[in-house]
DNA sequence: CCATTTATTCTCTAAATGAGTATAATTTGG
DNA sequence: CCAAATTATACTCATTTAGAGAATAAATGG
């Protein structure tokens, strides 16, 4: 799963007209005293990307060399996220198709030194809605929810307004709903379709009042950011991925607090220990933390054997044993 | 998750030297008689694709195009698979680079009529090791395992024959492992790898010892069928997609069928019918089948408001009510 | 009517989950 | 040095879910 690509079909003309511009882009996340957060460059508004060229083996390595070349960050753990190619996601017009290959990064936030144009950001700057560590955000409550009455209420008649409501609904978990961390994306869509997020609004004449929710980024650089929280949130439930963003020894509590910071919501203490214990994902390194009032806890490391072992984990269907 | 698009990226002088060819590419998946069956151009053994084009709206309406134009089969649910590009994977060497952005897609196999060059061919053609509905088939004792075996051999020393070997048994369920019905791109790469199956051996000189293992594709398509595979695999456990391939009213037998000829294994009956009424996936329709020995089924259909209601299946991490 | 076939419903056990409570090992303020 | 305070770790208990199979129901074909 974390090496794929190739070319592919057989000698058809070149078809010159159609070719396409291909950009490479990456959503590289670590996590730093228990706040997510994603590598930036340019006014810390834009994702490190960059065309894909005849000089790179692949998708991967074309990636890997724009990062590194762009904030001096090597990059560990890739995952291929998305393939983007809208044209009227974009201000501009160009005569050009631009397809964004996506790619979702995981590491450790130190790593190589000296000056750079790196710069770390919450990515709950760009998505205040979506910490839901200490409750629900105010700005939920005090700004999204009005906003998308409105929006509701742009509507005429009944099975419409009912229609955008109910998405509503779903997606921040009113009318006594659940809240649903993996819908990150949705929420993301439904705040665009909304006209809520500045970059919905930029073809238009400046409207004062707006924007309202968050920083925004570069292009649909936020939609890629937000497709790569989604798929993070969805795959630390089943395959040990956390741990690419952990250190070599860490504390429960320590990991405890890294999965909160990413799914954005708080865990319950012994059932998070019981869950990792009984996977064996874990095991002792026999020191213990030192530095930390009340009792000191015992350091663990991810055992890199669980990888080869379990592949996956497990069934879901009912299988019979004939 | 089902419409995802857009261009990327601000003003940056166009590279045209860079440029790329884009291949849209479609894993079409049906079932009937309970038989997987992918939609195939050519000789059967191709899979529908066409370049993105300027007229096309989004990739996904390009896509749709192009397998209209080639096979006469309008697709419903469609999503996107992944997107390659390697160099090394395809036999000729050319100077431009070429994408291939791969879809999948899930229809039912009747729809449009008309003479037409579609062909609908069984999966397991292409991956006979991939039905365990009757057990392991033998192909795998007779053929894979001794050549894996040799494969394995090929290592000189200890840590490299047995780094080989733990892939080859976790791929494919030997030394008392558990078979995995997922790890299907897995084990077509191993294979690949290993020289087992014939697209592997294209640049070389035509060895007639092989090819051994399943009917190949052109190009790499092989691979992006086993991909697609492995993505609905994946998929049909944990969301309700099974039902784009079903017809409007089916029995719970012609469901589990239908799974078991995704899965390739056999499901338990009672269990089966537990999992999908407690999800209350299905409604009675009211109607029982007639033509059928044995006690008469009841018609079911899908209940599509599931969903709106709950659009996602659970959490899986111990979440904390505070 | 009886054997056969498929459908549907139950039962029973073992695991996994949700929610707390209890106990252990430290540090820190007096 | 002792009593909070603080964090870590271990247990408990009820509830749900999953795995496996038995029992019952409703047809068909002689």
């Amino acid at each position: 799963m974390q090496d794929q690509t190739a070319a592919t079909r057989k000698g058809r003309p070149p078809a010159k007209a159609h070719d396409a511009h291909v950009d490479l882009i990456a959503v590289v996340v670590a996590v730093t005293d228990q706040e997510p957060s994603v590598l930036t460059v340019g006014q810390a508004n834009a994702l490190p990307s960059g065309p894909f060229e005849l000089g790179h083996r692949s998708l991967q390595s074309g990636l890997r060399a724009w990062v590194e070349q762009q904030t001096g960050h090597q990059l560990g753990y890739i995952e291929q996220l998305y393939t983007f190619a809208d044209r009227d996601r974009i201000g501009e017009q160009r005569q050009q198709r631009v397809i964004s290959i996506s790619y979702l990064a995981l590491t450790r936030a130190e790593h190589a030194a000296g000056p750079s144009k790196r710069a770390w950001r919450s990515w709950y700057d760009f998505f205040p809605w979506e910490d839901h560590r200490s409750g629900a955000p105010p700005v939920i409550a005090d700004t999204l929810l009005p906003r998308l009455l409105a929006w509701v209420d742009e509507r005429d008649h009944d099975p419409l307004k009912r229609e955008r409501w109910q998405r509503a609904a779903i997606a921040f978990g009113f009318d006594g709903r659940d809240w649903n961390e993996e819908l990150v994306l949705q929420r993301y869509e439904l705040l665009y379709e909304a006209a809520l997020v500045e970059e919905a609004t930029r073809g238009s004449e400046p409207n004062k009042s707006l924007p309202i929710s968050g920083i925004s980024m570069i292009a649909d650089h936020r939609r890629i950011l937000a497709t790569g929280i989604a798929r993070l949130r969805s795959k630390i439930k089943y395959r040990p991925v956390v741990f690419e963003l952990m250190p070599p020894a860490f504390t429960f509590l320590q990991l405890q607090r890294t999965v909160e910071a990413l799914s954005g919501r708080l865990v319950h203490k012994p059932n998070f220990r019981r869950l990792i214990e009984q996977q064996e994902l874990v095991e002792e390194t026999g020191e213990t933390t030192a530095d930390t009032v009340g009792r000191p806890a015992k350091l663990f490391r991810f055992r890199h054997a669980v990888l080869d072992e379990r592949v996956v984990a497990g069934t879901k269907l009912p299988l019979s044993r004939a």
